[in-house]
DNA sequence: TGCCAGGCCCTCTTTAGGGCCTT
């Protein structure tokens, strides 16, 4: 089976949900995925400049004593930004993860061109029987193997970078698609949940 | 210090409201 295009999965953990109201990001995890492999990774801890609450710290297991000495986050994300290239982004739920590159990155004035595509609009439209669409349901879900570390940046880019291969293999198999494109992926989280099972058929056509 | 968002999607809809998902 051919392997689809290149792609940056793309984790975030954050002070809290909103850019917009102060909020920036503690740790950064990343995989590139290559011909169906993750073949590169970054993760780093990075120092919001102020304490993160205990409700942060309890539910991503980083403790304030843990960002003391981590770089800046304009320090890290200018590496990440030479890690990214140019290359297309995958994120669960990738409006959270979006809003928070486009913040730090336009802090530290280094656009980027990738585009997006969410794997949780994927995986609603895919797996439409699906328990639920939260990431760690999808991954058990679909009996994708875990070292059982959630809630950390790399962790989860790993977890949902499976998720990712595994949508593409399940609809090459279903479809008799090969390869899937990041552009069918991307057209197809826009895709009316209805409209799904026609629209791959026809591009299988 | 503590507060907070926002895009998608369904339905008891579209002149709206609320659940899902992310931290």
């Amino acid at each position: 089976m051919q392997r689809a295009d290149t792609v940056v999965v793309l984790d975030f953990e954050t002070t809290g949900l909103s850019p917009n109201y102060g909020d920036r990001v503690i740790e950064i995890g990343a995989v590139r995925v290559e011909q169906g492999q993750i073949v590169d990774c970054f993760q780093q801890l990075m120092n919001p400049g102020f304490r993160i609450n205990s409700f942060i710290e309890q539910y991503t297991g980083i403790t304030n004593h843990m960002l003391q000495n981590a770089p800046s986050c304009a320090e890290v994300m200018a590496q990440f930004a030479d890690f990214l290239g140019n290359d297309n982004l995958v994120a669960h739920n990738a409006s959270f993860d979006r809003r928070f590159l486009d913040a730090e990155l336009s802090l530290i004035k280094r656009p980027y061109a990738g585009a997006f595509v969410c794997s949780m609009l994927v995986a609603r439209r895919v797996y439409q029987k699906a328990p639920n669409h939260k990431l760690g349901s999808l991954v058990a879900y679909k009996d994708i193997p875990t070292d059982g570390v959630f809630h950390r940046a790399l962790a989860d880019s790993e977890m949902t970078a499976k998720l990712w291969l595994k949508m593409l293999d399940d609809i090459a198999l279903q479809y008799d698609i090969s390869p899937v494109s990041f552009q069918l992926m991307q057209q197809l989280s826009r895709k009316s949940k209805d409209t799904v099972h026609r629209f791959l058929n026809d591009k299988a056509k």
